[in-house]
DNA sequence: GCACGCTATATTTTTATAAATATAGCGTGC
DNA sequence: GCACGCTATATTTATAAAAATATAGCGTGC
């Protein structure tokens, strides 16, 4: 059964403030505690995902990731509580929107060729 | 007074069925006729706007835009009933995503760097 | 039958984006 | 003091997207 997503990107100043990609990576730090390991697990280049870290850090009043060079585990990655605000905030919005245009995609679903 | 600007991009199967950009041009041809004009007025290509239309055409079960070549004005573009079908069911969810979470955008928008 | 304004399309060039590669630095623990 | 695993960053290379350019065709009206 397929079905058409809703990609959701929130646009401050002509640049993306939040969207999918850096919202999965945030997901991704917090559960992996490092940003090359969550960097990894999304199939994208530490360098990348260290330039979203960055942008994102720069973007916001706080930093929603920090990080630590070094030790025993040769340094890592920790989602903010601030951070976390963020997520979860783009998280209440991708569902509440989802929830509140599901009929209207359908429809325009069924306008679609079938593929 | 600044805001977020809500994106919405409805995607099916790994492409863009809908965005701000194709609705937008829907827009500008049924206001000024031809592809070229809408592109002109959206300071597009003529060769961007044509390909945008052609995979609009493509992806749904109808056409959206129907063209014609020569004539007195030397053709034109016209949008066809389903295209105001389309176009007015992802106005709808435009709309309709707005209302539902401009609180939350809100809150997301004081999170961000003044600017 | 020529000019006009548009559609239609191919080809080339430029620009932007992403990926790949390389290198340096850090602190812990062996 | 060396290895490890990560952050941090610069530089190069490759790929993709966009723009620019060019050309052909159509039908009306002069």
């Amino acid at each position: 059964m397929s079905s058409i997503k809703i990609k959701i990107q929130l646009v401050a100043n002509d640049d993306i403030a939040m969207g999918p990609g850096k919202a999965d990576l945030l997901d991704a730090i917090q559960q992996k505690g490092s940003i090359s390991a969550a960097a990894i697990s999304m199939n994208m280049s530490y360098k990348r995902a260290w330039d979203l870290v960055s942008i994102m850090n720069k973007s916001f009043k706080q930093s929603l990731i920090t990080t630590s060079v070094g030790g025993e585990k040769g340094g890592g990655a920790q989602v903010t509580d601030f951070g976390l605000q963020v997520l979860a905030q783009y998280r209440a919005i991708e569902t509440k929107t989802n929830d509140a245009v599901s009929d209207e995609t359908q429809v325009l679903m069924q306008m679609l060729v079938d593929s």
